[in-house]
DNA sequence: TGTACATCAGTGAACGCGCGTTCACTGATGTAC
DNA sequence: TGTACATCAGTGAACGCGCGTTCACTGATGTAC
């Protein structure tokens, strides 16, 4: 394998992205128990050609939570990323100084929310219900905390800017506190752990607004759901501190 | 059925009972897509006899639903009601005079968690992915609808007590405006729209945390999940007004 | 109080379908000499 | 440059299992006379 031909090589990498892209296909309607035997049809394959690319249907899975915490954590870097540059621009030109802190919390905050709504299934997969009698791997962890650290990066240039006030910086009672302390170090060494709690919380709020829309728990009480995550989410950049 | 026996229409509802409790089992191993014939085998019976109970898969699973939120409902009316009471006692023998909005709100997110905690499966049932091909029936939202009127309640008494700050009655921007409207009207039609506002980011951070906790979002960060819970939930009660 | 009858729970066989995974194989295609 | 060989993608049959739903039936049990 590791001696493969480049051109076998390409033409394998190929194939193993049909195989995810149909399986990506088939999420929408079979949900997590998706059928090897499925993709298979719709590649034009017989159903045991999959295991020359996948050993396992536990394994395909496996591949489209990699994927699907990738994608996520990906636009949502590069969202971030565009904000800051545009700062970064605008204050070299001598326009304004601006720190940006609060358009990047919205704009992650989008960037979560519209790439739920472009991959709905992708997002049930990684934040609805584990799939019954399917237990994730552990090298799953560095994708899925990708969205979580752009919002350490932001948290950090704020307390780096003076943005908290003074008084957040008093220890909150165990073992909260404690366990705060731990995730600040980790993410932002800056920011004091009041704020990173208020942080969580808001984090939490982001994920549980965009299921409650996903999973139809805003059906017959929230008209315009755009307005109302915009709405919420800007409370709680104002409640943080941005 | 309507001229049925007492006799008969008791052991119709046990047995109706038994299937249900034994499909709530299976949901733990097989999630949503629980197996009738399974369901039968446990029942000591022949697959086709649950047929005589259940029209259809599908009925069965509105049924668990169903149950579910009547469940859900009924504990956390149970807790709203046990605070509410237990200030009633408190002010008639004069030991203390205590409007217990705080505590109501903080009883209620208890009676949420500690009943998604003991029912996890039932609880993703109805706040996780929906079910791949499964629509529920229009008649499951007065049940659905039960646990967020107990939080109108709790609103409702603060708004008559004064406990929102008079400037907090200020319209806010259409759309989100109007719609918020709507749902303090239907809710707690004396809350000003903008306390209505916090209540249900609240709300939604509420069930966004039980839901992280139980579908694994939080391994790996939050070391003692009941204290974080209890430490942001006290923080949305400040935050709201409570 | 006794008996004939209607109701209804549960049976068992069948239909027609699905699935994941294994295994020995064929035959094309890149590669080493 | 040409050829023999090893690699590897894909085949096809099979194993052993699962499923939801229908249907004609049996036989117990409650009920109406």
């Amino acid at each position: 394998m590791a001696a493969m031909s480049g051109i076998r090589a390409r033409a394998r990498a190929q194939t193993t992205d049909e195989i995810k892209t149909i399986a990506r296909r088939h999420l929408a309607t079979d949900g997590a128990n998706l059928s090897l035997r499925a993709v298979a049809r719709d590649l034009g394959v017989v159903s045991s050609a999959i295991y020359r690319y996948f050993a396992s249907r536990d394994d395909l899975l496996t591949a489209l939570i990699l994927d699907a915490y990738n994608s996520l954590g990906s636009s949502v870097e590069a969202a971030d990323k565009g904000v800051v540059e545009a700062a970064e621009r605008a204050a070299a030109s001598g326009v304004f100084e601006w720190d940006a802190l609060s358009a990047r919390w919205m704009a992650m905050c989008h960037a979560v929310r519209d790439w739920a709504l472009a991959a709905p299934h992708e997002y049930a997969l990684i934040y609805g219900s584990p799939v019954p009698g399917y237990r994730a791997p552990q090298d799953t962890v560095p994708a899925a905390t990708r969205a979580v650290r752009v919002l350490g990066g932001i948290l950090q240039d704020a307390a780096l800017r003076g943005r908290f006030e003074p008084d957040a910086g008093q220890p909150l009672p165990d073992p909260v506190g404690g366990n705060l302390a731990e995730i600040t170090a980790a993410l932002c060494p800056a920011a004091p752990p009041a704020a990173m709690s208020r942080a969580m919380g808001a984090w939490v709020q982001l994920f549980g607004t965009v299921s409650f829309e996903l999973f139809g728990q805003l059906e017959n009480a929230v008209g315009d759901k755009a307005a109302f995550f915009e709405h919420q989410m800007r409370a709680q950049a104002d409640y943080i501190g941005l």
